[in-house]
RNA sequence: GGUACCAUAGCUCAGUUGGUAGAGCAACGGACUGAAAAUCCGUGUGUCCCCGGUUCGAUUCCUGGUGGUACCA
């Protein structure tokens, strides 16, 4: 069975995930959105070291499978999983779910009917310079609106369009991935102490020299808008090695963004309690042994 | 020490020709099916610095204080 380990920025799920994958002699997925590009590695916490617990390598997947600049999809996301999946299983060790990012996981676990829409670059520039509006009501035309993001921009509404296109003149492709039943920890860290953490480690990230990390980013030739849209430390750090802001603009903003993005982690996480998912809360506060104890009891309940 | 200006939401400020007030940011809540660390939506009661005066009524006008800023000594 898989078991899913969730929780805000700076709760600790990495560390946690690695002691239990130690204990159960599983293997870790990542459900980390920034994680799965290389050379991004201070700004996204990607701390390696982690993988190791006590001399013993813990196998990690979807980490460093794309260069930043790259596209990288919902879709490619649904794949790559179940390949992982299957894997892990078929090696007969224990698939443990591991991230922040709460779309990749309930995506996963619903098993959202994603279609494989390549990219249709003509269309795309008939539908550029069109309003917002307009795309939408040309949208509505295809089918009801029932995705709400689809029409908060124009890029999203031209993707939409682009995939109710390709549905419109092709069968959709075969591949509908089933839900995932899985067993839900979350780390809960209480909100000050998080805010806490968050602001220390920033500190230590810029002094690990997170602002070289972006330069050298850039040097490589990605460019600064799609870093930007990375957001959190390549966002406002990109700003920063750009001219655009201060050095103390810059870490005033971010600190702000990330607290904010751990707040919208928790609204996700709360959202997929409503809408029937039981998360098994664990104090992040507590010693290493106490949570995976606590981990090793809500497993043993389930099977 | 003198003069001028300022004192309103956590912060920066607007405003009320006298009828107890509102923006941005922050904070908080929510949404989320193809770049999600993204994107979008919602929520504004606060001794209007303090004491007194004028007034039916003062955050608004006046006296005095306190604190800040600038200039002059």
């Amino acid at each position: 069975m898989l078991i899913t380990i969730l929780g805000p920025t700076a709760s600790g799920k990495t560390t946690f995930a690695a002691q239990l994958a130690y204990t159960l002699g599983g293997e870790i997925l990542s459900a980390d959105s920034r994680q799965i590009y290389r050379r991004m590695n201070i700004g996204t916490g990607k701390d390696l070291a982690e993988y190791t617990v006590r001399g013993t390598p813990i196998p990690h997947h979807l980490i460093d499978i794309r260069e930043p600049g790259e596209k990288y999809t919902l879709f490619d996301y649904q794949r790559d999983f179940h390949t992982t999946l299957r894997d892990i299983l078929a090696r007969n060790k224990t698939p443990i779910l591991c991230g922040g990012t709460g779309l990749y996981i309930e995506s996963v676990l619903k098993g959202y009917h994603l279609p494989d829409v390549p990219p249709n670059p003509p269309l795309r520039a008939t539908l550029e310079e069109k309003s917002l509006d307009e795309l939408t009501r040309i949208l509505q035309r295809y089918r009801p609106l029932h995705n709400t993001t689809d029409t908060d921009t124009v890029k999203r509404a031209i993707r939409a369009i682009e995939i109710e296109e390709f549905k419109s003149k092709q069968a959709p492709s075969a591949t509908a991935y089933p839900p995932v039943e899985s067993l839900l920890l979350g780390l809960d860290i209480d909100r000050n102490l998080r805010r806490e953490k968050i602001t220390a480690r920033l500190h230590t990230r810029l002094q690990e020299g997170m602002i070289e990390e972006v330069r050298n980013i850039l040097d490589t030739g990605v460019s600064p808008e799609d870093l930007i849209y990375y957001g959190l430390e390549y966002k406002y750090v990109t700003l920063h090695v750009t001219g655009k802001i201060s050095s103390r603009e810059m870490t005033r903003q971010l600190e702000t963004a990330i607290h904010q993005f751990a707040k919208r982690q928790m609204t996700w996480f709360r959202g997929m309690e409503r809408r029937g998912y039981t998360i098994h809360w664990i104090d992040a506060t507590l010693p290493a042994e106490q949570k995976l104890q606590h981990a090793h009891t809500f497993i043993e309940k389930k099977s």
